[in-house]
RNA sequence: GCUCCGGUAGUGUAGCUCGGCCAAUCAUUUCGGCCUUUCGAGCCGAGGACUCGGGUUCAAAUCCCGACCGGAGCACCA
């Protein structure tokens, strides 16, 4: 086959590879691919940015292109960024693997937008309008265009420099960009490039009273960053279409642009990042790492490997379908890196005390982990505790195993006091234990918080993602004195 | 209402450009079994989908038409 037919046998296996990653861009000829991811900063990564920048950095990497990040705050009032996210955004794809190549900040680049704008209205291709909203909106609805759109270029100069210079009051001017009043879609009929906020921005304060629009942010942007592909959500299709008229106007070429629909994940149902941040100033969760969250930071708190959320987002790809996918998924994903390298340990659940008849003290000598031959000692005295889940199905009579430590015959319930059996017999119920000087624990998990009580050495786990057995991994957060604060993973 | 986009198992996803090798890939979930001094681990196995109708064709998940269902935009939000 190789004889014959080389070519061939090359395309297969492009083909196979093809599966493994991403699908391959449309490429134009020796054309080196620059990707963007352009969140606006107005608060932490979610699991949504995360797809933007796994995808984006990812096909930057796949063809030896460039990653560039770009800050688009330019909505000082619905959006507002707040000054931390910032560098959130640049903690979290560094610990993505996808450090950007560049990093550009919209609202530092305003002079820019307004040079891009000034040459556009001595273009005649962009005019101040002083039309309130809803009466533009009647123009735009009969297709005829407003009285500005005819004023000429030096007195739309002017208004233009009294919009800079504050002039006029928020809602009073915008400038807008010429496309065509008759357009069948309303949508795309001269669109809103600038508008008047008067309002502090948490980077620039009050420097600029006009804002460009993300639609024209974004287009001049893009064309400066030489952005060769857009990934954008295909709520933003008109986006496009209504930049491409200022790309005319300008004699641009378009970048090639893909649409994703909406991602949902099933566990955390809708969420917008302004109404994260509602939530969190009101003081219903802890903060942009609360474990209930979907932000990078909770994920990162928890124990979440970041090659596990590049995968999974690579899997899922580029389409256009809106879906909802369980954090099933991801925690399969995860399960698989962590299980090889997490130490497991015993924690119960609302302890309960079990007394060892004859005993005076014993010592496990316990696996670190199945497949290692690595040990921890635990010393316990003649009480042990077990979960309360499992003290719930015992009865008295019944022979059970403390992993690691004894076999026992439970001789009563209340007081729950056991004998230890001296010869091991088979298919003994197991169950997880923890010592009469166990340390305390508080796990926090995404659907409550369980306390309970572990063995000491969980404290020298700091920081790390460890197996509480028959519970579940979780990573250990922070160590008190005389307690431990772990936060569920799965 | 107008404009536009999409529909492959419970959930994601590959295949669609260029029809045949598709009785449709992979993962996850579910179910069953096995193993083990843990498990929500591992191993083995099973189940489960081309939205519907018509057309073109020797041949349709793939091309065409229609219906249905779902989603989006029509902002001085991103």
């Amino acid at each position: 086959m190789n004889r014959i037919a080389p070519d061939l046998v090359a395309e297969l296996k492009v083909k196979e590879e093809r599966k493994a990653g991403l699908p391959e861009l449309p490429l134009a000829k020796d054309e080196k691919v620059v990707m963007r991811f352009a969140p606006n900063p107005n608060g932490a990564a979610t699991l949504g940015s995360a797809r933007g920048i796994i995808v984006n950095s990812e096909y930057a990497r796949m063809y030896g292109g460039k990653f560039i990040l770009r800050f688009d705050d330019t909505d000082p009032l619905l959006k507002r960024p707040m000054l931390e996210a910032y560098d959130w955004y640049l903690e979290d794809c560094a610990w993505l693997d996808a450090e950007p190549d560049e990093v550009v900040v919209a609202s530092e680049r305003m002079d820019l937008y307004y040079e891009y704008a000034e040459a556009l209205i001595k273009r005649g291709a962009a005019y101040v309008c002083f039309c309130p909203a809803d009466v533009f909106k009647t123009y735009k609805e009969q297709k005829i265009p407003c009285p500005h759109r005819t004023v000429g270029d030096v007195e739309n100069i002017e208004s233009w420099k009294n919009m800079l210079k504050g002039v006029y009051e928020e809602k009073e001017a915008v400038l807008r960009i010429k496309t065509d009043m008759a357009s069948e879609d309303p949508a795309l009929r001269d669109w809103v490039a600038f508008r008047i906020l008067k309002r502090e921005h948490p980077r620039v304060g009050k420097k600029y009273v006009a804002w460009p629009t993300l639609d024209f942010e974004s287009a001049i942007e893009d064309h400066l960053l030489g952005i060769t592909h857009i990934i954008r959500g295909k709520d933003l299709l008109k986006s496009e279409k209504r930049q491409r008229f200022l790309y005319d106007h300008l004699g641009w070429k378009y970048p090639i642009t893909m649409l994703w629909g909406k991602i949902k994940m099933q566990e955390f149902g809708k969420f917008s990042t302004s109404e994260l941040r509602k939530r969190i100033e009101r003081g219903e969760y802890e903060g942009w790492d609360d474990p209930r969250l979907p932000t990078l930071k909770a994920l990162r708190r928890r124990g979440f490997l970041p090659e596990t959320i590049r995968k999974f987002f690579i899997s899922i790809g580029v389409t256009q379908t809106d879906i909802a996918v369980s954090m099933k998924n991801l925690y399969a994903e995860n399960r698989k890196a962590v299980d090889a390298l997490a130490s497991r340990y015993f924690f119960v659940r609302n302890p309960k005390e079990l007394k060892l008849k004859d005993g005076q003290s014993f010592v496990a000598k316990a696996l670190k982990h199945p497949s290692r031959k690595e040990y921890r000692v635990i010393r316990t005295g003649n009480t042990v505790y077990i979960s309360g889940d499992d003290f719930a199905k015992l009865n008295a009579g019944q022979r059970i195993r403390l992993k690691f430590l004894c076999d026992v015959d439970i001789e009563s319930i209340e007081p729950l006091v056991a004998k230890v059996v001296e010869t091991p017999a088979k298919d003994v119920p197991i169950i997880q234990w923890a010592p009469s000087e166990g340390i305390k624990v508080v796990v926090k998990k995404p659907d409550g918080i369980d306390k309970g009580i572990g063995e000491p050495l969980i404290a020298s786990e700091l920081g790390n993602v460890v197996q509480f057995e028959r519970y579940g991994f979780v990573r250990i957060d922070s160590v008190l004195e005389k307690e431990v604060v772990a936060y569920f993973t799965h």
